[in-house]
DNA sequence: TCGAATTTGTGCGTATGTATC
DNA sequence: GGATACATACGCACAAATTCG
């Protein structure tokens, strides 16, 4: 062909794009792979591995490795209250989905590691101090919703049953009650939202495409008696998926 | 090549990016092109654009067609401050970078026209409800910062002198202050945040590129006295260049 | 004004890696 | 283990932007 118009990859990912939205392929079902679309229109698969790329970015394919491209079915967006009702105790991240009748999960792994700068300047302690460093994944209806990544010196928990948030007694009841058990009482968090895209890895976990806009919140708990801070934590929300909230309607 | 080791571009890029980090290449100053890189290293040219590519998704560096590539010079971050210290009265939303001694300014557009079903939804009142619609964009350093979308019912406002709230005697005080003239007081706003991608419109004013994840505030104000909205807005931050603070450090 | 040289961007084929069934 | 599917790396040709003589 030598019909100079918009490149094979496009015209390709226009063609399946428009099917979709016809209606011709369902939401969850399998689109053609990428050696059948080599057949049909005669380009190297790189072509077609484009096109769908193209899809996938624009949040109408989901590409599942070893076994195919699928039309992706939107999830509703759900939103996560930042903030208990007035006199309230905060719990834990997922408190107000429970409240609100989700079915939620979670999925830690805790290490211990050295501070990096980043993290030893929001936790006021020397790079280097030895962290507790845990990481979660939390689940909604069984699927992956959101990733938080919570750091806490061992200087202040090391020495007691909670050092590890999620085994033990203590487990799911959130920051500021783990804190209490051992003493510490701590006040509203202060949080600090940013959105940037995702990593290759987070959007793995989070079966959504790299580089989709995400909420990122930096949330640091500080022992009210001292001023201290004794957890930091980030939390990661696909942004097409989730909305937080601060504050509540009056008379709500 | 047997050796199974880091492939060749983020070799590569690992070698440029500690470079610019030990301050061998400045901030602003021109890096090796391809042609360059392809001498020095061996590879197709294509090795050497992918290594950038990953070092501008990183925000390293920037690249211009027909120029070359260089070191990236980062605006640093700022944060907007949603809660005001205890006690104190919430102000317009630059309130806080006045504050921190940023130089900050305004661009504000109001027409009338009827409520969409969204908005309607967010004010309690019919779709097609007559609304003041005003159009922010707010300056920081002389540049545009951030954009921000404020819609008032009719109803409100239509009968006071504060009906455009950025004409006469009441400019730049913030809706707080505003709805005190008219004698409603309002509470803390609701706000709802989430992140989106930057449309090709607002990525234009804002001087970035479409698609980059930004900051979204759906904000609504509400009348103490009869708990009815009042006020609500949209509030668009470039994730790369903002973050939105809430509560406060105990002590600070 | 124009064209050549230089620089980055795009399209696409091929080989190889890796996950799934 | 083998077949199938998507992912990554990389080379090359050509397109587009910029600069300069």
């Amino acid at each position: 062909m030598t019909t100079t118009g918009p490149s094979a990859y496009l015209r390709v990912a226009e063609q399946i794009r428009d099917r979709i939205t016809a209606g011709e392929y369902l939401p969850g079902s399998q689109l053609p792979s990428l050696a059948d679309l080599q057949e049909q229109y005669g380009f190297s698969h790189g072509v077609g591995q484009s096109a769908y790329r193209l899809l996938e970015q624009e949040g109408v394919v989901l590409a599942k490795q070893g076994r195919g491209y699928f039309v992706r079915e939107q999830a509703p967006r759900r939103t996560l209250v930042r903030r208990p009702p007035a006199g309230g105790k905060p719990g834990p991240d997922n408190a107000f989905l429970v409240e609100q009748g989700v079915d939620t999960g979670l999925r830690s792994q805790s290490t211990t590691e050295a501070a990096t700068a980043d993290i030893a300047e929001r936790l006021d302690v020397e790079a280097g101090t030895p962290l507790m460093h845990t990481s979660y994944v939390y689940l909604v209806d069984g699927e992956p919703g959101f990733l938080a990544d919570s750091w806490e010196p061992m200087s202040v928990t090391g020495h007691h049953l909670i050092v590890l948030p999620e085994a033990g007694p203590h487990i799911g009841i959130g920051v500021a009650a783990r804190m209490a058990v051992i003493g510490i009482e701590v006040g509203e968090p202060v949080e600090l939202v940013t959105a940037r895209a995702l990593t290759r890895a987070e959007a793995q976990t989070l079966a959504t495409f790299p580089g989709a806009p995400a909420l990122v919140i930096h949330r640091t708990h500080y022992d009210q008696a001292t001023g201290r801070p004794v957890e930091t934590a980030d939390l990661v929300l696909p942004g097409e998926r989730w909305s937080t909230q601060y504050g509540r309607r009056p008379g709500a």
